[in-house]
DNA sequence: GTTGAGCGTT
């Protein structure tokens, strides 16, 4: 399965409801999360979004790749199976 | 009330 997308660069504000937002136009998007702070609820800056094929993700990351959201520049990639 | 590369939780 290598339609998970890291996304990063988000905007401490940035929700998963923007990712969904933003990455729904490019494919169908599965999993929309933006990662925060489990003990205190911040946003660390970083989410995680899927897609339903890897076609669709990779399109939606070289799309909104090095791009802008909520003023803050667009880090996407594909996600490792943690670092 | 802060920070700015990274890779999560059920």
């Amino acid at each position: 399965m290598n339609n998970k997308l890291f996304v990063g660069g988000l905007s401490w504000g940035t929700t998963d409801k923007e990712l969904m937002e933003a990455f729904s136009p490019y494919g169908t998007v599965t999993e929309a999360k933006v990662i925060k702070e489990r003990d205190s609820g911040r946003s660390r800056g970083f989410g995680f979004v899927t897609f339903d094929t890897e076609a669709e993700a990779t399109a939606a990351a070289e799309a909104l790749n090095d791009t802008e959201l909520d003023g803050r520049s667009l880090r996407v990639d594909f996600a490792h199976d943690k670092r």
